[in-house]
DNA sequence: AAGGGGATGAAAAACAGGTGAAACCGCCTG
DNA sequence: CAGGCGGTTTCACCTGTTTTTCATCCCCTT
């Protein structure tokens, strides 16, 4: 399933091609340069992540400093530390620090995918497969949803965005969701904040399911946002 | 909820961006470009702010010492301070000054929505949830009323302004509310002072209740204002 | 009785979101 | 390596709702 990504990292070709990885597999990342940036939006939360990449030397606030700072504040986000340096001592910093784990650069891009993929198996709340509301089935490994009807049931097979929003609605159910939130929280926070992407996709989505003969839940409330619906 | 924001930014365009973004999100927003003035905006009380954004740098009075004389008179009001990158050496002045939260320029309008929500949820007197009074139940997340009847209850949805109002009449119950405060309370200062805005909105909220088969519980005292009576 | 503030209905303006076509992009295949 | 493909985004235009304005009208106060 697709993640939410915070990358810190100030070499500019590197994280580049971080993203470029992460992006292939389909999570949202968002990059930061520096500490300071990267605390405050942590805490904004505008977003919501599902994990900090962070290299360990960052202008500003340095990664293990950031790292600290996050527990202080109390949250369990995973940590993912890059450091240049296979020195013992440094590993010893970061733990206490807070990182939930360690690569030393270079490293693989597969490594760095293997490693995040085990982090997030780690997690407490680590949400094994399926995600239900109603008639409603996300299998977010295989991303289709499954959805009953009076005489059996539909599957249909989703795209990558398609399941994010998916799985935006049906984590919240019944709730108004801004245009402007699922906005933030499912594209990444650099691409042109004046586009119609939320609206075009929710169509795409809508659309879907109509063309399996399936009724929308997904209804809009004006100039609110979006509501998702699970029982008729 | 929509908020009553104080803006005070010398820099025009950057200004001028953050009042359209926080309009978009249906704030009331007034902006000025130096201290002086908004400190003496504050302590009138045309208007009651939920929040004041204050720049650093500011001609005239600066933003910690804005930030100073507010906590000095003892009011709680959040400050949300925006700095340039060269002034973070002097985060602890502006700490000491009393804000609640900083931003560091450039930032993306998305990160200061989200400080803005959290700085709302840090309030104590934070009231997510409802807002009662007789049979009336306003449910601000909904944006909608619903009132208690004889035999059942009525659900009405409702549009942002009429939200505001109605959310405004039931935190001054039976008290009489002139249009003029409703005004400076409800619309931002600086658009046309002479409209009848205020007369049309009661309207439609008057008509909407009605077209419920409710009774008005706005009563207009003539030439003093409008009241708002929860008991029949 | 005059004047002012509010009430009213219609119309305009402002806006959010919907829509289809077209562009774009990474990826696979021939 | 070209071409095709599915997925995603953009664009220009359309639609429906919300909010404001405008031109009266009404009624209460002075």
């Amino acid at each position: 399933m697709p993640l939410r990504i915070l990358l810190v990292e100030d070499e500019a070709e590197l994280a580049g091609a971080i993203q470029a990885v992460l992006r292939a597999e389909q999570h949202i990342v968002d990059h930061l340069a520096e500490g300071l940036g990267a605390w405050s939006l942590i805490r904004g939360e505008l977003a919501t992540y599902n994990l900090a990449i962070v290299d360990w030397m960052l202008p500003g606030l340095s990664g293990p400093e950031l790292c600290r700072r996050l527990r202080g504040a109390g949250l369990t986000l995973p940590v993912l530390m890059l450091t240049a340096l296979a020195d013992t001592s440094h590993r010893v910093q970061g733990l206490d620090a807070g990182a939930d784990d360690y690569l030393i650069k270079p490293f693989a891009m597969e490594e760095l995918l293997a490693r995040i993929r085990a982090l997030q198996r780690r997690q407490p709340n680590y949400r094994e497969l399926l995600l239900r509301a109603g008639p409603y089935l996300l299998d977010p490994a295989e991303s289709c949803l499954t959805v009953q009807e009076a005489v059996g049931s539909t599957r249909i097979t989703l795209s990558a965005k398609e399941l994010q929003l998916l799985a935006y609605f049906m984590e919240h159910p019944r709730e108004i969701i801004p245009g402007a939130r699922l906005r933030s929280q499912l594209w990444s926070l650099e691409d042109d904040p004046i586009s119609n992407v939320v609206a075009a996709q929710v169509r795409l989505l809508r659309r879907k399911l109509a063309s399996h003969g399936l009724p929308s839940p997904i209804e809009t409330v004006a100039s609110k946002g979006y509501r998702f619906e699970p029982e008729p």
